[in-house]
DNA sequence: GTCTATAATTTGATAGAC
DNA sequence: GTCTATCAAATTATAGAC
């Protein structure tokens, strides 16, 4: 048959992504992933080396994805306030697109099967929320607090709505909250 | 040898809890928590009928836990303000002395292997936590916006913060962030 | 009530034909 | 590159002696 390769790898992908947030990774077993995707064994195994492969590649492609979003939002605004603002907005608006994605960077517990990936919150796109109000305490924006106090305010509480959302308790959509949370949170943390 | 079956029974459920917190649920198989324990097997499946009527046995043991904290917390205050306080400064308490618990009711992705368990924001403490906000708002001590909102903002930031140091990443014990956390939370949603 | 030994499945992964 | 058939190991759970 010899299909074209990539778009294999990228069924393969997207199939275990699904069932990853569906089921959980371990409750996801390769045979899952083969049935679910149409697919053999033979054919996961040629493209990735093992069921935790599969896994980091998801996990890189998904990371990768939420740095950029986060660097484009950043980027395309001066104050900390409108780069904050920027981010939750972007994150709250994958969440529509691309729910899973959003679902397994939050939610899943990569340290329990991707034991060498480095906290979440050590990744690029934490570490940018970080230094985005850092320097907004710099700049005189935001009130002096310790930043890891500052961050968890305004992102926390846009993370929980994102869970509550990915638990599926919430009448109305994310956007819906939008205003109002971050009104609460910049309220909170801004001199 | 027929010890106290108490305190076989209490053994193994610390044992596991400690398990699963370390490895997750998944990674600990029954072996480990009988070698951990210093059981046998059958001693395990004379008390518990499988692996997840123990996982499930935990979890109600620390979400009564935690409501009886959360009820506690809120019965000792009167306004909404106090209450919100109490039961944040319980919970960062909580992780001091019992990080095992707030970790698993916290981290722990119990759907995974809970299947029938209902979402842990609509449990008890939860569902506390949201009715003091409905009154505070009532009483006029809490802005009028939507209450997942306030929520969000002031116990988010909280969990948020219970994340970091369950994670180890924060420098300094709990407390030491909890004036600044609660003064900033709150002043993003109070009147 | 606790133990050892073992059954019954399932899992991740490999071999080799096409 | 994809497939089928199969392996080896691990896992949950049971049986039955003491």
């Amino acid at each position: 048959m010899a299909r074209d390769p990539q778009k294999t790898r990228d069924l393969i992908l997207s199939t275990a992504l699904r069932l990853f947030v569906e089921k959980g990774y371990f409750a996801s077993s390769i045979h899952d992933i083969r049935h679910a995707a149409g697919l053999s064994i033979g054919s996961i195994y040629h493209h990735f080396d093992s069921k935790e492969s599969i896994a980091s590649a998801i996990y890189d492609d998904l990371l990768g994805r939420m740095t950029s979003m986060v660097e484009d939002a950043s980027g395309s605004h001066m104050t900390a306030k409108a780069k904050c603002r920027a981010i939750i907005s972007a994150m709250f608006s994958m969440h529509e697109t691309d729910p899973l994605t959003v679902h397994f960077v939050l939610h899943a517990r990569h340290r329990e099967f991707l034991p060498d990936a480095p906290p979440i919150c050590s990744t690029r796109p934490f570490e940018l929320m970080k230094q985005i109000i850092e320097e907004g305490i710099a700049s005189g924006e935001i009130h002096p607090i310790d930043p890891v106090v500052a961050g968890a305010i305004l992102f926390g509480g846009a993370m929980r709505l994102l869970h509550l959302a990915g638990d599926g308790v919430l009448s109305k959509p994310l956007d819906f909250y939008l205003d109002e949370l971050f009104e609460a949170g910049w309220r909170g943390i801004s001199v």
